[in-house]
DNA sequence: AGCATAAATAATAA
DNA sequence: TTATTATTTATGCT
């Protein structure tokens, strides 16, 4: 692959009035559309796997989070970043003009893993171990908001529920280890 | 530590023209610069990390990456906000001018690496990965003297060995996530 | 151009 | 705070 190494071209052009040009595409602009996507990517708060996705999701073309990685860095050929720029350019206007909308119309737009959160009833009695062993099949890193949800619903400590799932974790650990170990 | 989750309080208060505030600290604006302190960061570039070493190469109260990490993310107490916060607005201001001057005087400002290129990706050959597998095999967390040995033995940098073992730990409670979900 | 995974960054545990 | 884990980004392959 051939590739001009534009990101490191001067920032000022102090010798003359025209573009950086290349195969008559336009390389400063180029360069600074992808300065400002990745800002605004960053400020929706949404990350290069997630536009991927998006991507792949709707109609046009499909990139993947190595195709977003690499247009943000320049790191292919112009005419490769002259052919994506349009459609991250169009994608990018929808996303913040939903943004605008409210949060939920843009995970929407996504098609997000929201579901990734669910949660189920839990605790310590047996009832209550019950929940969390089934909750810790699915996760065994609940996030702090989860800890306090399930502590409120189990009416425990949310210290307890956070211990319960450190040792829970430790004790997995230590069936594998002895799994592989017994197993030579 | 009693923490006010303040995080959650409503976006919009309409029930008067007062803000929130908790012992006379104003959070709604605490809240508010947090965000635009991320993402003016992130517009300049740089990480939390960077953010913190500047901090602690000037005079000034230093802070670490992990406390930049829970500012912008408010997981502290409102007293701490407050008192971390003119230093970040004083900082960032200082920083954001410099960026106009060039990013050369910006840098020079970060007190950086400007030379810390990212580390070309490690090849293992099949033979050390061989080595590095049944080690794990038999032990997930090699001490300090055995990871050094192991690189001696295998001709590797030390902390590319340590990388490894991190990775592959990660790899392994992946798998066993997976595993686990599809067969329910 | 995408997969697998190494490395960097952010977040959390200790 | 420092140490470690989790998440995100970047890159060697092909």
């Amino acid at each position: 692959m051939i590739c001009v190494d534009y990101l490191s071209l001067p920032d000022t052009v102090g010798n003359s009035t025209e573009s950086t040009t290349v195969d008559g595409i336009n390389l400063d602009e180029i360069k600074e559309f992808a300065r400002q996507f990745k800002i605004r990517r960053l400020s929706l708060g949404l990350t290069q796997t997630q536009v991927g996705q998006a991507l792949s999701a709707t109609e046009g073309p499909a990139y993947s989070q190595s195709a977003i990685c690499r247009f943000e860095k320049l790191d292919i050929t112009p005419k490769s970043a002259q052919k994506i720029k349009p459609v991250l350019e169009r994608w990018m206007m929808e996303a913040e003009e939903r943004y605008k909308n409210g949060v939920d119309n843009l995970t929407d737009f996504i098609g997000s893993e929201p579901s990734k959160k669910r949660k189920r009833r839990t605790s310590f009695t047996p009832q209550a171990l019950d929940v969390l062993n089934q909750y810790f099949e699915r996760n065994t890193h609940p996030s702090g908001a989860e800890m306090t949800d399930l502590s409120e619903k189990l009416n425990y400590d949310r210290e307890v529920i956070r211990v319960w799932f450190c040792n829970k974790r430790q004790a997995l650990k230590n069936t594998i280890k002895k799994l592989k170990h017994d197993t030579p």
